[in-house]
DNA sequence: CCGACGTTTCGCCCGTCGTCGAAGGGTCCT
DNA sequence: AGGACCCTTCGACGACGGGCGAAACGTCGG
């Protein structure tokens, strides 16, 4: 009918969303980290041979990419306009999502910095880690020795990290960013550090932390200088 | 999981979307327009008993609205919301919708002003009708007097828009702006002049159409001086 | 009041798709 | 090399849902 915004076929699409269980992995991962086939499946309730299934069907029709990684397979949505397909879906399903104003800023506070279990994400944890990587103290999953001294100068647990059982630097990517932040046992390690700092607080909002003006000061001198440009508060 | 975007259903309004009869009239339903059933189930390619139970379906899922009239029964989106959902879903379906360049230029041109059908739409619809109600020259789906003088002034056949059998004055629902602009009997004679003083002429797009210099000055001077913000065309 | 028309309801058929257990292919750890 | 673990493929079962024709309901026009 219209020359501009053809006919597309939404009806395929659609149908891979439509069914709960594709709905509930992929409201899972809307969370933004990749997650492995078996804990979506637990996720789903549903048994393995299903999920796998379904993460097949949802990979054929690009709603979602997987990352192989020694005997997982770590699926993740395929791109933001997979998200937004999603999010705007909740705008007219039964449980409304962000809606006042006070939430709205409320998501945008998470946006800025907040935890992901229990290590830093948002564009605070991002800018973490592009800057270690930047200043050579990050490569390869692991710290280089520049990195190793500077965190262990700061208070970091970095020998205990090593020796814990989980992975120890592993990247988590993170959707409202489509980037990278630290995980695993450093991550956690050195969010543990920078709250004991009171480099940054928690906030009001569960899983909100706010950089602290002790905070701003300490990553500005630990990174000599040059403040962390992702690293300012909400203002 | 999330304290925000807490999971929603949304696997039950996908369905509803997921259903290619039901996608095809929730599509031909986002032209803006509210359809019959009859002329539904014709567009989808279906039986008038199929057309009607899917258009039960898709209003108990709040994705529809019905306007009886008479032995018709017109069905129309049931929000913009609605709308923004279907077009992230054209996004990421088969064929793309606007991607080129030349393509995204040319649809800034029909938001901009276009033709529905045979009356003004777009921004410089919508901006046309809300100074004829800002300065008191509509009301309740009728020109006043004043109204009156002014468009026979110009030239449109306000007389004869009045003896058609179309509906006089009726506002249609400008998908893209949200807002409505003047259709009908009155919406065509108006067009019809303001093409005549080519103070708007078709562009090359089909049903896009661009203000004239001519046009600027007219409406400036139509409107007391003050220019209809709305009506400045694309750089 | 009656016939024409638009729309909905009813009953039935049949294809599609989600589900699981069991088996097979890979990868990691010791 | 062996075993544990993660994931996928295979085969079979069961249910949900879309399709249509016929009939009922309501409205319009003479």
């Amino acid at each position: 009918m219209e020359f501009f915004a053809r006919d597309a076929d939404i009806a395929p699409v659609a149908a891979l969303i439509a069914d709960p269980t594709r709905a509930a992995i992929l409201t899972a991962l809307l969370g933004g980290r990749a997650l492995a086939a078996g804990e979506l499946a637990r996720i789903a309730g549903v048994s393995a041979a299903t999920a796998s299934a379904h993460l097949a069907r949802l990979l054929d029709g690009r709603l979602v990419d997987v990352v192989p990684q020694g005997r997982h397979r770590y699926y993740r949505l395929a791109g933001h306009e997979v998200a937004e397909v999603l999010e705007s879906l909740a705008t007219i399903s039964s449980r409304p999502p962000v809606r006042s104003l006070r939430q709205s800023r409320q998501a945008r506070m998470l946006e800025e910095a907040r935890t992901c279990y229990d290590h830093l994400a948002g564009r605070a944890g991002v800018g973490l880690l592009d800057r270690l990587r930047e200043d050579g103290h990050y490569a390869a999953h692991d710290l280089t020795e520049s990195g190793e001294r500077l965190l262990s100068g700061l208070g970091v647990d970095v020998a205990g990290a090593r020796g814990s059982r989980r992975r120890f630097a592993p990247e988590c990517l993170d959707w409202t960013e489509r980037r990278s932040h630290l995980g695993g046992a450093l991550g956690a390690a050195i969010a543990r550090t920078l709250f004991e700092r009171e480099w940054y607080r928690r906030g009001a909002v569960p899983r909100a932390v706010v950089l602290t003006d002790e905070g701003r000061r300490g990553l500005a001198t630990l990174f000599s200088g040059k403040e962390l440009t992702s690293a300012t508060p909400v203002t």
